[in-house]
This record gives C-alpha cells, structure tokens and sequence, in this order.
DNA sequence: CTCGCATCTGACAACGTTGTCCAGGCTCTA
DNA sequence: TAGAGCCTGGACAACGTTGTCAGATGCGAG
C-alpha cells in the first residue's frame, strides 16, 4: 500500500476513530444539521417522511449521538460520582449497587471510583469526577478534612457523605447509627453474664472505629464494669495484627470471656481464632458477614444495612439535584442485632 | 431586589452553578485565555511571574477545568467503561476493583454499571457508555447477540469481553477454564469413591454454566458413568429452586452421594441444605466463597481467580487503545481446585 | 543602534451539540 | 385570490477547551 493510504488511515483513527457526526447524518440525509438532531431528541416539528430519512442515514452510518458535546452545551452531565473505600469489600457492593439503580431511575449514570482507603486518592478522586462535571457527588470518606469540596459544592455539585461524616466543611451525611448498635452489642453479651469482654477495632481516626468504641465503652460503664487497656485493641486492620490481638486479650488469667469485633474484617480474623480455641469464647461483630449462620455456633452481629444506606444517600442527592434547598442534614439509621448463636455463649468460668 | 437581579441570579445558577471559566481566571489575572490553559495543563512557555499570577486567580475563584469540553477538543476522554452483571455479587467486587486499578495506572476513569442479567439493559448501558466517548469497553456479557457493538467497535472503541465469550461478533474474550475447572472438580469427586454424583447450576444458555455442565459430563463419561437425567438441575437461580432440587437428588434409594455445584450462590444454598441432612455428603462447587475454610467440614471448590480475570482484560484494552493492532484473541484462565474437606467425604454407602 | 533570535503571549478556529430565530411553503378563511 | 397563521427546516451562535500561528517583547551580538 502507498505511504500516503497508510498515514490516512492511522490519522483516521485518530481521534473517535473517525465517529460520523450529525453533520455528516445531515449531509447524507440532505437534510439540515439542525434537523437531525430534533429526531435524535424526539423534538417535534419534523415530518414522518424527513425522519424517515434521516433514520435511515442514521442506521448506514452507525452513527450515536456524543454525549460529551452535549453536556458542554446542556450544562448537565446526568451522571453522579461515587467514591468509595474499595468495591472489593462486600460492605461496598450492595451499597454501590443501590446508589446505582437509584441514580438509573434519575436516568443518570453512577461513575465510581476507590480510594484505597487513602485521604488523598479520595480528593484526588473526588475532583476528577468534579472535573468531569459530575451533577453531584456520594462520599464514603477516607480522609477528615474536605475543605477541598468547598469551592465545587458552591458551584452547585451536589454531595452526600456516608458512612462516616465529612471532616471541617458541613454538609449531608447518612450513617449507621455505629454508637448504638456497639452499646446494643456488648449489652448484649453483658446481658448474657460476660464482664471480661475484648474489644477490637480499627484505628479510632476512623469515625465509625471510634464511635463504635464509644458504644463499647459506654455499654461497660452502664454495667459499672471498668475496661482494663488490654482489653482494648485499635487500629488492628491486617489479619495478623488482629490474630495477635484477639490471642493476647485471651491468655492469661483474667482472658476476656467475650470479644465484641469492630468490623467485618476483624470479626472473620477472630473467627478463625476462636475456631482454634479449645473453649467456647463468646462473639459479637459489627457488620454481618455472609455465611454466618452457617457457622457452628452462627455469628451474632449488629448488621447495619448497606443497601438502605446507599439509597437513602442517593435519593437526598436527587433530592437536592431536583432543586429543593435542604440544610446539611445527619440521617442516621438504625442497626439490627441478629442472634445465631456465638453472642449467646456463657462465660466458662 | 430589582426583578432583573434575581432574574440574573437563577440564570447564573442555571448551568454549573456560574462555574468560573478559563476566561474568567483570563480576565481577572490580566492575561489570555490560552495562557490560562497553559498554566493549568503545565505546558512550558509560561513565565513563572505570570504563572504565579494565574495560579492566584485560579485559587482565588475555585477554577477547575472543565473536562467535558477538553473530551471534546481532544477527542479522548481517558475513561472505560464496564458493564457487569451486578455490583452486589461478591465476584464482581474484585474484578471491578481489579480493571480500576489497571485503568488508574494508564490515567484513566473508570464508569461502571450494572446489566442485572437483563440483556437489554447491558445492551442500554454499553451504548450509553458509547455515547459518553468512553475509550474502551470491558464487558461481562448478559446477553448472547453483541452485534449492536459493531457500529461502535468499528468506530474505534476498544472492547473485551469477560468472564463470558460475546455473541455473534468476533471479539477479545478472556474467561476461566470453565469445562476444565468442572471436568477437575467432578473427577475429584470420583476420585473419593462417588459415582452417583449431581449437578446443580444455571440455566445452559449462560455460556459458563453450559460449560461447566460439558466438563461435569466429561468427567462422568470418562470415569464410565451413565449419568441419570434427575441427578441434573438446570437452571436453578433463586435459593429456593436450588433448595427443592438439592433436597430430590438427595432423597430415595439412589439419592446421589456427592453434588457438584456451578456457581457460589448455589453453593451457598447447598451448603445450608446438607448441613440439615443427618448423613454427610461430599460437595465441590465453582467459585470460592468466603470463609469457606470456616465451615464443618470446609468446601472445597474450584476457584477462579475473579481480579486476574478483570486485571488481563483491562491490560488487553489498554494495549489496544495504545494503538497496537490485535486479532481478537480468546484468554482462557486456569482455574484452582482448593480441598477443604467436603469434596474429600467418602460416599456412605 | 540595529538586526536576529529566542522567548513569551494572545487571537482565532475548531471540536459536536443544542437553543434561538427567521425564512419559506403550506393550508385555511374571507 | 389575497392575507393570516401554522408548520417545517436551516443558518448561526454558543458551550469551554486546546492547537495553530503570528505578534510582541527582550536580549545579545555585530
């Protein structure tokens, strides 16, 4: 082939590798630009013979209208962002997924993206889709300090924190209520004789690790008991650390009879601890995990709802985008205790 | 207020919420427009006083530039899209997280959604990220004819197929071995004594349970076994099916002793039937599940490796967009049999 | 002091679409 | 048959950015 066909075709590729574009529809269907795209939009106004025409043109030439063009001229992108810690996570899925189908009964699409966990992959995440001109904006906070949203949520992108609360700017949040279903938890194996009771969790920096920890501290103070500082282990997150934290608080003379689990991570480490064990050690674990039930004994937890949460998030983003002024709100929502059985164990001695 | 003030004031807020422009940081540092693209896209040629004066006006009026029309200019929007089948499925965490991170690495966003099984809406989905420019495509197939692509793959929109081959177009397809993971799990099997042994799993027309249905068949044809048509269960998707079809191959004098299962939420459903059964019966299925290990006894399954599968596609995707010239090329990933005990049981007569 | 060159800057068009507005042709009525 | 009014279609500008190109400025050398 000869150099020149060669660099055409490269070139032709280029850039949407050589799209057709409602100029070249309009050309083809000897027609106005302008008329194409009232069919491409369903607008009024076009007789049933030039849409016929034009459709036709349409078909030959596989062509689809671009979006990106559209937006810059409309203003409005129908589509949100979502940032969260990490889809792998079975928390994040369900929760996900609901922001998802909410957002599809907007007609708008969910574009998401994980932070890893790390404050600064969140902003740089977070403005990204701002940059892109997303309509609004769902966070699931890794870092604590989101000042740098400022100038976009006053630009009109709207934004709903979840999971845990935005750090120094005011804004939506929906949550778990984390404080109280701790509190309900570690009740629940006081209730059940248990005085000596672990407790493991993530770093307190985390709002949820801390207000959970709350909770635990406040449910042992109800039942006049004192926390020894081995009881306690925070900021345990890789396996390991958690497996070296859960078989320290249970050695010795006075081990813990009980061990109330801060997340799903932590609960399944312990799990696989206590399943070593000779003796029975009770369990409570916030978040539920699949498969718990089929345990032996089931895992009792306090589950909070993922899926309500991402909803409930989705839909005040909506909310919000249709133009109704809500002051920054804190929906909290309830959690559930399910009893299977590790959380009903007695203390052995 | 003057009616025209607030008249001005809703305008303003029409579109971006009155997002400043290039031109307005332009104006207000004193300079031209394209110096004010410079300094945001760092190209050289910028003194570093004007430079410092451009920066201020930037911060001072909360610039960030808009993406949408940079897409437009330069005709790449550094995005791909993903169409799986739902977020929620604990499979798909990894392998969405996976291709994110493969497309984080080649400075690209990510756009992901949900078919929910429903060939329609992938059908809707993936053309919606057509029209969005998205640079490539990574799909999980819902449905079995992908002919609706062809406008957009000749246009130039990367695309590979996951998990699942694409329906009538020739196209990169990586997916698990399938028939050799089922035909290896099923001989496991045989290989402990069993040879009246079911199979429960979706419906033919997904192409992976298909598959796995041929190797089952293998393994029986090559042990020389006449597998009896009420020892298969097709087709079984909500846990009840699954229920009803466990609890019939398992009853009567020539109940199957062993069951093979072909995706994990059959598996799942099985699991709690067998642990209701007084006697033991040995059980294999396709896909891991978590805390598999955990249970008594443990499931031994077949695993496929769900983030190789996304992390091989998006490196295929970005080869293409990187301008080399592929054929379309079928990936076939191997799977893993992991023994944690159930699929060891011998059978009990 | 002038020329040449390098460096920095800005005017302008273009990307593909939609909103505005006007022209032309048609129908209907007086 | 003329005029009013409606319907259809198209020309044009604008959205916010980037690539091209040419003008302005400053500096050193002759």
């Amino acid at each position: 082939m000869p150099e020149t066909t060669r660099r055409a075709d490269r070139l032709a590729g280029n850039r949407y590798g050589n799209r057709p574009t409602m100029k070249d529809v309009a050309a083809r269907a000897g027609v106005g630009l302008k008329t194409v795209s009232r069919v491409v939009n369903g607008e009024p106004g076009v007789t049933p013979d030039t849409e016929r025409r034009v459709q036709e043109a349409i078909d030959a030439l596989g062509f689809r209208r671009n979006d990106s063009a559209r937006v810059l001229r409309k203003g409005r992108t129908a589509s949100i962002g979502l940032v969260l810690e990490d889809l792998a996570d079975p928390f994040y899925g369900p929760l996900s997924r609901a922001v998802e189908e909410v957002a599809r009964a907007h007609g708008a699409l969910l574009i998401n993206g994980s932070s890893a966990e790390d404050p600064e992959r969140e902003q740089e995440l977070a403005l990204a889709l701002c940059a892109r001109r997303v309509d609004g904006l769902v966070v699931i906070p890794a870092g604590d300090d989101h000042r740098y949203l400022e100038p976009e949520i006053r630009a009109g992108v709207a934004t709903v924190f979840v999971d845990r609360p935005a750090g120094r700017i005011d804004a939506d949040v929906v949550l778990s209520d984390n404080y109280g279903g701790a509190r309900g938890g570690v009740a629940h194996l006081i209730a059940h004789g248990h005085r000596r009771i672990g407790f493991i969790g993530d770093m307190p920096r985390i709002h949820t690790a801390a207000e959970r920890l709350r909770g635990y501290r406040a449910a042992m103070e109800d039942a006049g008991i004192t926390v020894e500082e081995r009881w306690m282990s925070l900021g345990a997150t890789n396996p390991e650390r958690v497996r070296r934290a859960a078989e320290e608080m249970l050695s010795g003379p006075d081990a813990v009879t009980a061990i109330f689990t801060g997340n799903n991570r932590v609960t399944v480490t312990v799990v696989r601890v206590l399943a070593e064990l000779s003796r029975p050690v009770a369990l409570v674990g916030f978040d539920d995990i699949e498969l718990a039930d089929l345990l032996q004994p089931g895992v009792t937890v306090v589950a909070q709802d993922a899926a309500t949460l991402g909803r409930t998030a989705a839909e005040r983003l909506f909310r919000r985008l249709d133009g109704t002024f809500l002051a920054p709100e804190r929906i909290e929502l309830p959690t559930r205790l399910i009893t299977r059985g590790s959380g009903e164990l007695r203390p052995t001695d």
